[in-house]
DNA sequence: GCGACAG
DNA sequence: ATCTTGTCGC
Protein backbone atom coordinates (compact mmCIF):
# COMPACT_ATOMS: atom_id res chain seq x y z
CA UNK A 1 0.00 0.00 0.00
CA UNK A 2 1.79 3.01 -0.94
CA UNK A 3 0.98 6.71 -0.53
CA UNK A 4 -0.28 9.28 -2.81
CA UNK A 5 0.52 12.58 -1.76
CA UNK A 6 -1.14 14.45 -4.41
CA UNK A 7 -4.41 12.90 -3.23
CA UNK A 8 -3.42 14.01 0.80
CA UNK A 9 -2.52 17.40 -0.85
CA UNK A 10 -6.33 17.83 -2.08
CA UNK A 11 -7.66 16.84 1.19
CA UNK A 12 -5.69 19.07 3.14
CA UNK A 13 -6.54 21.93 0.56
CA UNK A 14 -9.56 20.67 1.24
CA UNK A 15 -9.90 20.63 5.23
CA UNK A 16 -8.37 24.16 5.41
CA UNK A 17 -11.01 25.94 3.68
CA UNK A 18 -12.83 24.35 6.51
CA UNK A 19 -10.89 26.18 9.01
CA UNK A 20 -11.66 29.45 10.87
CA UNK A 21 -9.72 31.96 12.29
CA UNK A 22 -12.04 33.98 13.99
CA UNK A 23 -12.28 33.05 17.88
CA UNK A 24 -14.81 31.11 19.11
CA UNK A 25 -14.28 29.38 22.38
CA UNK A 26 -15.72 30.16 25.76
CA UNK A 27 -14.55 32.38 27.93
CA UNK A 28 -13.35 33.32 30.63
CA UNK A 29 -11.07 30.33 29.84
CA UNK A 30 -11.39 27.62 33.02
CA UNK A 31 -9.43 24.80 31.51
CA UNK A 32 -6.21 24.33 29.23
CA UNK A 33 -4.93 21.57 27.13
CA UNK A 34 -1.88 20.39 25.65
CA UNK A 35 -0.63 17.72 23.30
CA UNK A 36 2.60 15.92 22.71
CA UNK A 37 3.66 12.50 20.51
CA UNK A 38 6.38 10.71 20.70
CA UNK A 39 7.45 7.28 19.36
CA UNK A 40 8.62 4.55 20.88
CA UNK A 41 10.55 0.84 18.91
CA UNK A 42 12.21 2.61 16.35
CA UNK A 43 9.17 4.48 15.49
CA UNK A 44 6.79 1.36 15.00
CA UNK A 45 4.24 2.40 17.92
CA UNK A 46 3.52 5.96 18.08
CA UNK A 47 2.53 7.47 21.66
CA UNK A 48 0.15 10.36 21.93
CA UNK A 49 -0.23 12.53 25.23
CA UNK A 50 -2.69 15.43 26.22
CA UNK A 51 -3.19 16.93 29.47
CA UNK A 52 -5.92 19.44 30.88
CA UNK A 53 -4.60 22.21 33.10
CA UNK A 54 -7.15 24.39 35.32
CA UNK A 55 -6.25 28.02 34.12
CA UNK A 56 -4.73 29.91 35.81
CA UNK A 57 -3.68 28.07 38.40
CA UNK A 58 -2.11 25.20 35.80
CA UNK A 59 -2.88 22.54 37.66
CA UNK A 60 -3.41 18.92 36.39
CA UNK A 61 -6.50 17.85 36.50
CA UNK A 62 -6.77 15.72 33.94
CA UNK A 63 -4.31 13.30 31.40
CA UNK A 64 -4.07 10.58 28.94
CA UNK A 65 -1.78 8.51 27.09
CA UNK A 66 -2.60 6.25 23.70
CA UNK A 67 -0.09 4.23 22.29
CA UNK A 68 -0.96 3.03 18.44
CA UNK A 69 0.66 1.21 15.75
CA UNK A 70 2.76 4.09 13.74
CA UNK A 71 0.69 3.69 10.34
CA UNK A 72 2.37 6.56 8.09
CA UNK A 73 5.91 8.14 7.81
CA UNK A 74 7.29 11.77 8.61
CA UNK A 75 6.64 13.94 5.74
CA UNK A 76 7.54 17.20 6.09
CA UNK A 77 3.96 18.92 5.21
CA UNK A 78 2.04 15.42 6.14
CA UNK A 79 2.84 15.25 9.88
CA UNK A 80 -0.69 15.29 10.99
CA UNK A 81 -1.55 12.13 8.86
CA UNK A 82 1.36 10.79 10.89
CA UNK A 83 0.08 11.87 14.43
CA UNK A 84 -3.68 12.17 14.80
CA UNK A 85 -4.62 8.74 15.16
CA UNK A 86 -2.67 8.48 18.67
CA UNK A 87 -4.17 11.72 19.37
CA UNK A 88 -8.04 10.98 18.85
CA UNK A 89 -7.48 7.92 20.59
CA UNK A 90 -6.12 10.44 23.60
CA UNK A 91 -8.42 12.23 23.41
CA UNK A 92 -11.50 9.96 23.70
CA UNK A 93 -10.42 9.17 26.76
CA UNK A 94 -10.21 12.80 28.25
CA UNK A 95 -13.30 13.02 30.38
CA UNK A 96 -13.06 17.22 30.94
CA UNK A 97 -12.93 18.37 27.56
CA UNK A 98 -10.27 22.07 28.19
CA UNK A 99 -11.74 25.36 26.30
CA UNK A 100 -8.96 25.48 24.45
CA UNK A 101 -5.77 23.29 23.40
CA UNK A 102 -2.29 24.18 22.45
CA UNK A 103 -0.82 21.71 19.85
CA UNK A 104 2.94 20.42 19.13
CA UNK A 105 3.44 21.60 15.47
CA UNK A 106 1.87 24.17 13.21
CA UNK A 107 -1.47 25.65 12.76
CA UNK A 108 -2.08 27.60 9.86
CA UNK A 109 2.16 28.02 9.40
CA UNK A 110 1.86 25.37 6.85
CA UNK A 111 2.62 25.70 3.07
CA UNK A 112 -1.55 24.60 2.32
CA UNK A 113 -2.62 26.49 5.31
CA UNK A 114 -3.13 23.58 7.46
CA UNK A 115 -0.48 22.00 9.79
CA UNK A 116 -1.06 19.87 12.53
CA UNK A 117 -3.12 22.18 14.94
CA UNK A 118 -5.44 23.37 12.66
CA UNK A 119 -6.29 19.88 11.30
CA UNK A 120 -6.78 17.99 14.65
CA UNK A 121 -8.92 21.26 15.24
CA UNK A 122 -11.22 20.32 12.86
CA UNK A 123 -11.38 16.62 13.61
CA UNK A 124 -12.25 17.58 17.55
CA UNK A 125 -14.15 20.75 16.12
CA UNK A 126 -12.03 22.60 19.39
CA UNK A 127 -10.40 25.53 19.00
CA UNK A 128 -6.34 25.08 18.98
CA UNK A 129 -3.61 27.05 18.77
CA UNK A 130 0.11 25.58 16.61
CA UNK A 131 2.93 25.66 19.07
CA UNK A 132 6.49 24.42 16.99
CA UNK A 133 9.59 24.40 18.06
CA UNK A 134 11.20 24.87 14.55
CA UNK A 135 9.82 26.39 11.41
CA UNK A 136 8.50 24.93 8.69
CA UNK A 137 8.01 27.61 5.62
CA UNK A 138 7.83 31.32 6.06
CA UNK A 139 10.33 34.12 6.76
CA UNK A 140 10.91 36.00 9.56
CA UNK A 141 13.21 39.19 10.69
CA UNK A 142 16.21 38.17 13.35
CA UNK A 143 14.14 39.10 16.83
CA UNK A 144 16.18 39.98 20.40
CA UNK A 145 17.44 37.53 22.79
CA UNK A 146 15.15 38.70 24.95
CA UNK A 147 12.27 37.57 26.38
CA UNK A 148 8.77 38.74 25.13
CA UNK A 149 10.34 40.04 21.56
CA UNK A 150 7.79 39.09 19.07
CA UNK A 151 7.95 39.36 15.43
CA UNK A 152 5.47 38.38 12.28
CA UNK A 153 6.05 35.03 10.56
CA UNK A 154 4.69 35.46 6.72
CA UNK A 155 4.76 33.65 3.64
CA UNK A 156 3.50 35.17 0.34
CA UNK A 157 2.50 38.68 1.38
CA UNK A 158 0.39 36.82 4.04
CA UNK A 159 1.13 36.87 8.03
CA UNK A 160 0.70 33.23 8.61
CA UNK A 161 2.01 33.30 12.24
CA UNK A 162 4.32 34.80 15.11
CA UNK A 163 8.12 34.13 15.90
CA UNK A 164 8.06 34.85 20.30
CA UNK A 165 11.08 34.84 22.18
CA UNK A 166 9.23 33.13 25.08
CA UNK A 167 12.58 33.03 27.45
CA UNK A 168 16.03 34.79 27.51
CA UNK A 169 18.55 33.15 25.14
CA UNK A 170 16.28 30.42 23.98
CA UNK A 171 15.69 29.53 20.25
CA UNK A 172 11.93 31.36 19.51
CA UNK A 173 8.73 29.56 19.23
CA UNK A 174 6.38 29.78 16.10
CA UNK A 175 2.76 30.59 17.30
CA UNK A 176 0.48 30.28 14.77
CA UNK A 177 -3.51 29.85 14.96
CA UNK A 178 -4.87 26.31 14.72
CA UNK A 179 -9.04 26.38 14.18
CA UNK A 180 -11.40 28.89 15.92
CA UNK A 181 -8.67 30.91 17.17
CA UNK A 182 -7.61 34.09 15.61
CA UNK A 183 -3.96 34.97 15.28
CA UNK A 184 -3.96 37.42 17.74
CA UNK A 185 -5.74 35.20 20.21
CA UNK A 186 -3.22 32.30 19.42
CA UNK A 187 -0.39 34.45 20.68
CA UNK A 188 -2.31 36.30 23.63
CA UNK A 189 -2.96 32.53 25.00
CA UNK A 190 0.28 31.64 24.34
CA UNK A 191 1.99 34.08 26.24
CA UNK A 192 -0.73 33.76 29.07
CA UNK A 193 0.50 30.32 29.46
CA UNK A 194 4.07 31.52 30.09
CA UNK A 195 5.46 30.26 33.57
CA UNK A 196 9.96 30.99 32.97
CA UNK A 197 9.76 28.27 30.49
CA UNK A 198 10.35 28.25 27.00
CA UNK A 199 7.09 26.02 26.36
CA UNK A 200 3.52 27.42 28.09
CA UNK A 201 2.29 25.13 30.43
CA UNK A 202 0.26 22.49 28.74
CA UNK A 203 2.94 22.24 26.16
CA UNK A 204 5.44 21.76 28.50
CA UNK A 205 3.35 19.38 31.28
CA UNK A 206 2.38 17.09 27.75
CA UNK A 207 6.03 17.08 26.51
CA UNK A 208 6.82 15.74 30.30
CA UNK A 209 4.07 13.22 30.55
CA UNK A 210 4.79 12.18 27.37
CA UNK A 211 8.62 11.46 27.96
CA UNK A 212 8.16 10.70 31.80
CA UNK A 213 10.40 13.70 33.20
CA UNK A 214 11.63 14.54 36.22
CA UNK A 215 8.71 17.41 36.44
CA UNK A 216 5.99 14.24 35.55
CA UNK A 217 8.02 12.03 37.53
CA UNK A 218 7.91 14.05 40.74
CA UNK A 219 4.35 15.40 39.92
CA UNK A 220 3.25 11.60 40.47
CA UNK A 221 5.55 11.21 43.56
CA UNK A 222 3.85 14.42 45.41
CA UNK A 223 0.43 12.98 44.76
C1' DG B 1 18.22 21.86 -10.90
C1' DC B 2 19.20 23.13 -5.76
C1' DG B 3 18.14 23.73 -1.07
C1' DA B 4 14.62 23.66 2.87
C1' DC B 5 11.89 20.75 5.42
C1' DA B 6 6.73 20.78 12.07
C1' DG B 7 7.70 15.83 14.70
C1' DA C 1 11.00 12.25 16.90
C1' DT C 2 15.18 9.27 18.79
C1' DC C 3 20.14 7.59 20.07
C1' DT C 4 22.98 10.19 24.62
C1' DT C 5 27.47 12.93 29.00
C1' DG C 6 29.24 16.41 29.99
C1' DT C 7 29.46 21.11 29.63
C1' DC C 8 29.10 26.20 28.66
C1' DG C 9 26.17 30.27 29.57
C1' DC C 10 22.50 32.91 31.67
Amino acid sequence: MSINLQQLKQTQLSLANQVRLSDDFNEPINFIGGTDVGFEDGGNITRAAIVVLSYPEFSVVEYHVARLKTEFPYIPGYLSFREYPALLAAWQQIKQKPDLLLVDGQGFAHPRRLGIASHLGLLLDMPTIGVAKKRLCGQYETLPKQAGNVTPLLDKQQQIGWVLQSKNNCNPLFISAGHRVSQASALKWVNLCLRGYRLPEPTRWADAIASNKSLFKKFLNEK
